[in-house]
DNA sequence: GTCTATACAGCGATAGAC
DNA sequence: GTCTATCGCTGTATAGAC
């Protein structure tokens, strides 16, 4: 059957939902309109609600595929050793933060304009990420290969440390992302009290 | 002589720039209208035109006057040894952060909606800060009491890891501010291979 | 699925009375 | 110094034609 003129659907979705990414992350969610999104696009504003129920959605959207990813991939099996398991966790942090700056920043920075509903769920997917984190932390300290005081604030600040690096890391830069990974494994080891 | 009804020079002034802290940290700047920081002071809208330009020359300054403050408090005197004047950072800046979020969350948030000089400006502050706690990394590293491979990664990997308390840190929680910056320097202290 | 047109509210900023 | 009133514009979202 022939397509209408015009007519571009499983593509023209996707593009939305990059446009927003884009111009979220450049200019931040309040500064950009849904005229601005249509126009990076290349339709009319109301044809972007064909995609998405309203706004809002389209942020929630971005920030939850982002973290249900970030799940998805942040798996570190409870076999191995403590050390081995907490130096993959940075390596993996540092690697997936650095691939996706735009996502990264908007699931930071525009917490604020979901609904309490949506925040919420938001606030849910990343506290099972940092809770990877700290298993690692505690079954080390358990097992005295970690000297820590409290796993929850070594979580926090590890995960602070690392993320950081995406307010400054530009690949081509002075270092590589292989160099960066091998420093801030360094000062996690240490601030651990690892060997 | 007799003031005329209504006149409160030097009271609205401080009033209006106080309303629109509280608002842009909670809300973000581009989601504030002009209308609302004039609610909140109990003025009508325009008359906040008597105290700022513009609406941007509000943020600039909130943003400009905090790391003022915060470069005019940073005085970690080149005298004391290294460990000292580190010990001496950390305590500092998880205190002056503890004691501002609003002001902290806006001068790492709002800086998209800042002109390209303003931008420039509230940058160069904040690296002038950042310098200070290099200083004390270096003079470390060169007595020998750090061991230290890259003096500007750990210094943005220790200020992230400071400015991360912010997040979560809540005056009566779990831990008191003395628990939180005992634990921190103990962390910053080993990251940096001190003994 | 996209278009044009539009409803309706809100925006930053200014002018002029008091 | 603050008010009221207003300008010109932009915002999200919807309706109906094609």
């Amino acid at each position: 059957m022939a397509r209408t003129t015009g007519s571009h659907a499983g593509i023209t979705g996707p593009r939305v939902r990059q446009a927003a990414l884009r111009l979220f992350a450049q200019k931040g969610y309040a500064a950009v309109s849904m005229r601005a999104i249509a126009a990076e696009v290349g339709v009319q504003a109301g044809a972007l609600y064909n995609y998405t129920p309203d706004k809002e959605s389209l942020l929630f959207d971005l920030m939850r595929v982002h973290l249900e990813e970030l799940l998805a991939q942040a798996d570190f099996g409870a076999e191995a050793d403590p050390l081995t398991r907490l130096r993959q966790f940075v390596e993996f942090h540092i690697r997936f933060h650095a691939d996706r700056p735009d996502e990264v920043f908007i699931a930071y920075m525009e917490l604020r304009n979901l609904s309490p509903e949506n925040f919420a769920q938001i606030e849910a997917l990343r506290r099972r990420y940092e809770d990877r984190l700290e298993t690692i932390l505690r079954d080390g300290a358990k097992q005295g290969v970690f000297a820590i005081e409290d796993t929850k604030i070594m979580t926090l600040a590890i995960i602070a440390m690392l993320t950081g690096v995406n307010t400054w890391f530009r690949s081509g830069g002075r270092l590589s992302l292989d160099q960066v990974v091998a420093q801030y494994w360094d000062m996690v080891r240490r601030a651990v009290g690892a060997e």
